[in-house]
Parts: C-alpha cells; structure tokens; sequence
DNA sequence: CATGAATGAGCCTTCATTCAT
DNA sequence: TATGAATGAAGGCTCATTCAT
C-alpha cells in the first residue's frame, strides 16, 4: 500500500512537472512553437512518457491553463468576499487588496499573463471560449462588487454597473500588459493609485 | 499603355485581395492553422500564384498587419488634434470622438481585433514587438492628450498623465475584447458613456 | 523575302543567344540549380519567350551541348588528317598541333570542359550515353592515327592501339581538368611537352 | 546493457543501410533525380526516419561520398610504400600493384566512379572542390612515387614529375571511365599492360 | 512503466510549363 | 511574336503520435 502511494505519488509529482515544464515551453517560445520533445528533453524525460500523462498536445494546454487559472482563482479566493465593504473607505481597501493579489500572482511571473492571454486565445475556439468565460467572469464579479456598493450606497445610484466593471477590469488588463515588457513592482504600485484616483476622484481639475 | 495599366492595376487588385483574404483566413481560423493552399483557393487562385506576390507565409503576415494598423492609423487622424481642446467640455468631445473612430474602425469588424492582438501577438518576437509598440504608441497619444488638459488646467494638476493613460487605452480595449463576442453597437454606447462617467466623476456616490 | 530574311535572321541570333547564355548558366551554376526564368532575365528576355525557341529546359541542354561539341570538332576538324603522317617526326608535330587545337578551344574556356564533363553527364541517361559516345569517338580517333603509325612503322608493332588511345586521352583530359582548377597558358604547354616525352620516350631513366 | 548494445547496433546498421542505399540511387538516378522518398522506399522505411539519421538531403550525399572516399583511401593504404621501390622492377610492381588495387575497388562497383566523378560534382562548390582536391592529392601521391624514382635514379633525371603525374593519373582515370561503360576484367588487365608500356617504353618504333 | 525509434500526414516552397493578352 | 501571370506537380522537411522493447 504504502509502496503504491509512494509510485501514485511520484507519478503525481511528475505530471505536475510536465505541466510546470510545458507552461515554461508555451510563455516562452509559444503553444504552436513549442514541440512535445521540448518540454520532455527540457524535463529530461523521454517525449514518450509525456504521453502517459497526457493524451496529446492540445490536453496538456488545459492542464496549463486550468493550473493558471487555479492560481490566480485561489489568489483571488483569500480576498473574495464580495459583500464584506460597507463603506467607501472599506470597498478601496478591498479594491487594493484584490488589485494586489492579482498582481502579486500575474505580476510575479509575467509569463501567466502571456499565455492566459496570448498562447491560449490562439489555439481554437472551445479554449478561447474558456479564456473569454474567464473575461466575463471577473467582469461579474467586479460588477457584483460595485453593485453591492450602489446597493448599500457608497458608489453612485446611477452607476452602470457592467460597463464600468468592463472599464476597470480593462485598467488592470493593460496594467498587466504594460508590466509583460516593463516588468516593474514600483511602477505597479503608481499604477494602482492612479487607478483608484481615476475610480474615486476621476480625472477632471477641482 | 492602357493594357499596361489595366495590367498593373489588375495586379495590384490580386495583391490586396490576397491580403483580404488573408486577413479573413488569420481571423477565422488563426494564423498557425492557416494555410497557404486556403488563403489561395478560397480566393480561386493557385497557392503558387501566391508566391508571385508575397514571399512566404510570414511576407502576407506582415501585409495584414500593415492593412490593419494602416486602417486603424487613418480612421484616428482624421480627429488626431491632440491639442485642439482647450476646456473639459472640449477634451471630453474629443475623446468622444475618438473612441467613436476607434469603433467603428475596429467594432465594425471584430476579426480586427482578433487579429492584431492575438494572432499577431503569438508568432514571433518581432512581430509582438511591433504590437506591443503600437500599444506605446497609444499609450504616448492617450498621454499627452492628458498632459495638453493638465498644462491647459481642465485636469487635475496632480494627475499620474502615464498611468492614468494606461487605464483609459485598457478600458478600451476592455471593450473591444467584450465587443470581440457580444458585437452590440448600443452596448458600445453605453459603454462609452460609463468610461466617460468614470472619468470625469467617479464611481463614488456624491 | 527581304523582311522575312531579316526576321528569319533576328530569329536564329536570338536562338543562338539563348544557347550562349544558357551555356552561361549551365556552366556558372550547374543545369539543375539554373531555371529557365534566370537564363532569359540574364538576356533581357521574358522567360516566356524562351519556349517559343526550344521545347523545355531539356531541349536546350541539348542544344548547347551541340553547340560545345561542334565548336571541339569543327576546332578538330582542321587538323584532322589520319593518315597525313608518314614519319614519326611528322606524327609528333600532327599530336602537337592537334593538342594544340583541343587547347585552343576547350583550354580558352574551362567552362566548356565542366558542362560538357560534368553537366552533361548528370541529366539522363541518353545525354549521358551521348557524352561517353563522344569519349569512344575520341578513343576511336586516337587510335586511328595510332593506327596508322603502326602501319606505316614508325610506331611499335606490338603496340595496343585501343588501350594506349585510351590512356593518351585520358591524359590529356586530366589536363584540362587540371586547367579547370588552375588554368595557366604555361602549365598547359609544359604539360603538353610532359606528355609527349612520355609517349615518345617512357620515363625510365636512359 | 546487451539490449542497449542491441539497440546502438541496429542503429549504426540502420545508418549503414541508408547510405547504402542513397548510394545506390545517386549512382542509378542522380543525386538530384533522387528524392529522400525514393531512398527511403526502396530501403522499406518512412521517410521520416530518414531524417532521424541524416540532417538533410545534403547531409546523406556527405556521408556517401565519404564513405567511398574512404574506400578508396583504404584500399591504397594497403599499398602505401611511396620510398619502397629502389629499383625500377620494384617501382613496376608496385605501380601495378597500386593500379590494381584501384580496380579491385572502383572496378568492382564502377557506380562509385560515377558517383564520384560526376554526381559530387555538379552538386556544390564545396563538394566539388572537395573532389578537385582528391585529384589533387591523387597527383601529388603519383608525383611523390615519381620524384623517388627520380631521385634514387631509376627515372629519368629531366622527368616534368608533376605533368608526369597528372598524365598517369589521367590515363588511370580514362580507364575507368571506359570501364564505366564496358566493365570487363581482361580489359583492365590489358589496358595495364598498355600503359606500363606507354610509361617504360613509349610508343616509338625502336 | 519508461523509452525513443519509426511513421506519415501535412505544409511550405520552387519552378517548368502554359496561355491569354 | 513577346510577354509574364498563373498554375500545380513535386519534393524537402517537421513533428505529433504510436508501439515494440
């Protein structure tokens, strides 16, 4: 038994290598670049193997982006408590908190941007759904963050609650993308205070 | 003469045909999984015909790209006056119109966007670079529209011109991934108005 | 007639070109690294325009190899008297003159010895065949003069006409793809004397 | 490990095979005439395995000519004595020796002489001038046996040792041109005796 | 179970040849 | 008659996938 779990666990551990080692392949040389040798040799396995693991190519890309969008679900999760701002002063803190979750989580290695973003909307249309669900997704969920603050009455009555969730969720998008190629944790925390400015203060002169 | 012209002009039509269909290869089925022999005979024509006027797969690559920036560049010249705005109401019609341009260039035809920011983005270093350069560009544009208000006074005199960029050029484009699958031109109003209302007053209630 | 002559005239120059440039190419490149629209862009013609003069890429091997053996035996031919010899001092001065000639024309112009050696040799079988025909004639040649010393008596009556015409030419082909490498007017006349006082007085020491 | 060594054998035997076999269809069908499909066919596996053991279509023609050229290099070693001769009985024997160790191997297989004379020719400068340089150290070989013989005295002292050389080389190279085309044992045999005695007597009548 | 040798579908690209102008 | 645009057969090469060891 134990010698069982011992190899259930191994074999555990290398699947999970394959996927850290293919994510590494797709962010860096890309999904259509990248070959099934590439990310054996790279693992020092024989390209054989992968397909112990794996069904074929295209399986081990949603095992890398379910792994991703895992990560960046669970980062998120710590901070997930949609209802839990009662007042203005309350929801920016929130704000903050999330906005540095995920850029602690995407920010720390640009590569999840890349291949969330890039690499997996490239591939066919079922995996660009998912991306695109993804979208839709945290557009919910901000929207259901400022819905919540128009409910208790901290944001404005007549806010559109969609669109401006699309808005800021967009912010962040190019944030991201901005910190792809000026990787910069200084320039990121300029970033989100200008952001809450704009959100809180908007932009116009007094 | 006339022959020589109508041959020259026929040739340049097959050209610019070439890279329509190109174009709409790339977008509906990706670049990776395009063929040459589908761009060519969807057009009716011999994939080596092809070849007479592009030199490989990457040549009709960067044409699109070309056609697509070059559609996109012009749509905006036409209200590229970036200091034409002398007060908020000014700034705030411009950039109205701006965004309306950027629409319909780019709302008119989703496969656009599709195009310039995944398929381009995902084939090689320098091709990415060149994306990624155009959203610079945009940035810089975006930027020193702000900059032009904060000199002038209808913007805050504190505001981070960067970020604050940065933010309004990802709403956008927020919008344009959210147009990419709920193509809707009264959604686009109606988004534009949001990011209008976040720019200029806020999400906070009053 | 006049203008028909003319034509007529125009016409056999620019096959004659063809064949010249073709030779060019064949010779510079090799037959199959050369195509037919690099052959008519070096002459300014559209390539369009070379099948209007020869059948295919093969037609015009054929005629310039033609051409090059013509040239060999029209080069030849002026000293091509077999039985003019009736001493051994003659048949001395007839070899030096007909070594001379072949000299002239294939030593003037090493790229005659590659197409014909090499090129030629390597398309199909019957041009191949046709190639080792003109090798036999030589032979054949050769051995009629040696022959002819035999019977007159100023060559040895033992000696193996066949072989030795063979080992003659072979000698003076090894020349000329000497000449190929290092063509020099001086190496060729030393050779030419090398080979006569082997003919004439063997290399053992007196 | 005997599996493994199992393994290594079959693959240097695979190696082997498809040399083997890209010799033989250069030599029946010209290197250019042959497609990596035609090789593979013929030897019975995919063509994709062709290019697990050889980079590319140029790579394999290295490989053959290699192999030959060390034939060929191999079967002279054996009789590589260039200062053995003292005498020019010896040097007799021993340029017959050399002569028909020569024959053994290109006579034996005249596709070898067609494949290195005329296919690795017409293919790349470089390979061409790697054959150049056979004949090159072909000649400087013959030359240095001469120059020995000259020097220990039994060749005549004003021997042109060089042009000699390319002389005898030639008419070698001659008969195994003639063999391409008649293969017939007697024949070289006799074509060896007629150049011994073009070399030691001449061909005057004494 | 791990391996990597074998495979062939598939794709890019070239170029000889045709033919409408 | 000269032209060069169009064509598609042909061939080199890659790589995802299979399977015997």
């Amino acid at each position: 038994m134990t010698a069982q779990d011992r190899r259930e666990r191994q074999k555990e551990e290398l699947q999970r290598d394959i996927v850290a080692t293919a994510f590494e392949c797709f962010a860096e040389t890309g999904y259509h670049q990248t070959g099934i040798a590439d990310i054996a040799s790279r693992l020092g396995i024989g390209h054989g193997t992968f397909y112990r693991y794996f069904a074929n190519k295209r399986d081990i890309l949603d095992h890398v982006i379910s792994d991703l969008v895992g990560r960046v679900v669970s980062a998120l999760a710590d901070e997930n408590r949609p209802d839990a701002a009662w007042t203005l002063e309350d929801y920016r803190r929130q704000v903050a908190r999330i906005g540095d979750s995920l850029i602690d989580v995407l920010g720390a290695d640009t590569r999840m941007t890349r291949v969330l973003l890039f690499e997996a909307t490239t591939v066919d249309a079922p995996l660009r759904d998912r991306m695109f669900g993804l979208l839709d997704f945290a557009r919910e969920m901000t929207a259901s963050y400022l819905r919540h603050g128009v409910d208790v009455g901290y944001l404005r009555p007549d806010l559109d609650v969609r669109n401006t969730a699309v808005a800021i969720n967009g912010a962040i998008l190019a944030m991201l993308l901005e910190d792809l190629r000026h990787p910069d944790g200084e320039s990121r925390r300029r970033f989100s205070e200008a952001l809450q400015h704009l959100m809180y203060v908007g932009i116009s002169a007094p």
